[in-house]
DNA sequence: ACCGGACCTCAACCGCTGGTAGAGGGTTGA
DNA sequence: TCAACCCTCTACCAGCGGTTGAGGTCCGGT
């Protein structure tokens, strides 16, 4: 119990048995990148906890199982730490692939589900609670219970950006009433299950929509 | 029946619409690191068959939505092209489609101004003309005169492999339906010439319906 | 026959990521 | 007091994933 804290040097034996390729410097480095900051004794020596050597565990086993880059890997651990947890997927714990963030949007593997709470929606979309009641009236955002999902976030942004065209949540509702009769299509295919199948087919059918969109745009 | 082959350039075009990002030096690149090999004309043109397309719609797909260096995504190939099938969280060859993603979007790139012929179209899609034909007849496709537009070579594609599943052009009508109000809607706010903003909007839209889609999926 | 645009190759260059190296110096404990 | 350990900071680096441009060829239209 005298020291539950690890010197930088003590924490690189540890990963080391599991990361070869690890070193103090990459430590630090880690640290100036923002993906871990260890406390600091009072002469300025880090000291890392059980949970600053468990993340880096996490980053080191993204990295090298995921090729995943530190920005990601960073935006993932910001994820966790703001509570937003998971479903399923990866190595220690599931990435996280919605947020404002950079593009991630396929229906496949990495399925990854938020749950959050009405407030964390309207902050991480950027929306008021007004526009997001609106949302929900017209049925184009649904709640499971008190939580929504991830798209609820691209949901009320992009509804966001296009009441500044003047288009406003009513104006969507034929969006939702073709999605569903999408989503019913391939529920017919594959039944009410989510399997691969599920997901490849919302893949093509998604293709198919915004390659018509795009035919017919103005030329 | 000339060239059941696109040019880089075509192909070009073709790729814009999912990936913003891509170029022909890109593609050109990827093919020097062995990604793609593509055939060649007499006088040296490279000449991309629908396969050739497909593969390079695939290593983009693995770049952007899971960030694999290109080495890795070459071993996946080479893993395919054995017959193997991708192991751990490989997506197969169906993923994303529109990205919500960093700054560019799908939609803003230069006009998919491909003109080809029934023939080409047939060829480069790899759909019979009667598929075609019943595509024209649904209204999923449309000639401009005797022409047909890139987007084509994707609404033929996707409903091929749509028919694997046993989806048909009749069952697809709603999505016809469903581009067309979209578009409308678009046209309402920016005039019917195509502009900036005409782009900007569809890539919202489209955008939304893809989250929609995604949202109302079963969990 | 000619012209412009699309295509070719090859070599040089570039920005970003993910670190490493090492100088210069403080801290700790035997 | 000394060796082992730790600190910061600046400089540098290699590889990845392309881009740029010079110089030249090919092809469809007039």
């Amino acid at each position: 119990m005298a020291r539950p804290e690890l010197s930088i040097g003590e924490v690189l034996q540890l990963l080391q048995a599991e990361f070869s390729d690890v070193t103090i410097s990459k430590i630090r480095f880690l640290e100036a990148e923002g993906l871990v900051t260890p406390a600091r004794t009072a002469s300025g020596y880090r000291k890392f906890a059980a949970a600053d050597v468990e993340r880096l565990r996490y980053v080191l086993t993204a990295q090298r199982d995921q090729y995943l880059p530190l920005k990601v890997i960073k935006e993932h651990l910001g994820a966790l730490d703001r509570g937003l947890r998971p479903a399923a997927g990866g190595p220690p714990i599931a990435p996280s692939t919605t947020d404002a963030g950079p593009a991630a949007d396929d229906f496949g593997a990495t399925g990854t589900d938020l749950s959050l709470t009405k407030a964390e929606l309207c902050a991480a979309a950027g929306v008021s609670t007004a526009l997001l009641a609106e949302l929900e009236s017209h049925g184009l955002i649904v709640a499971d219970g008190k939580h929504y999902g991830g798209d609820a976030i691209v949901v009320a942004q992009v509804a966001a950006e296009l009441s500044a065209y003047g288009i406003e949540p009513r104006h969507l509702r034929p969006f939702r009433t073709a999605a569903d009769r999408e989503v019913g299509l391939i529920e017919q295919v594959t039944g009410p299950r989510r399997t691969d199948q599920t997901q490849e087919l919302a893949a093509l059918t998604v293709r198919l929509h915004t390659a018509l969109v795009r035919s017919r745009l103005p030329r």
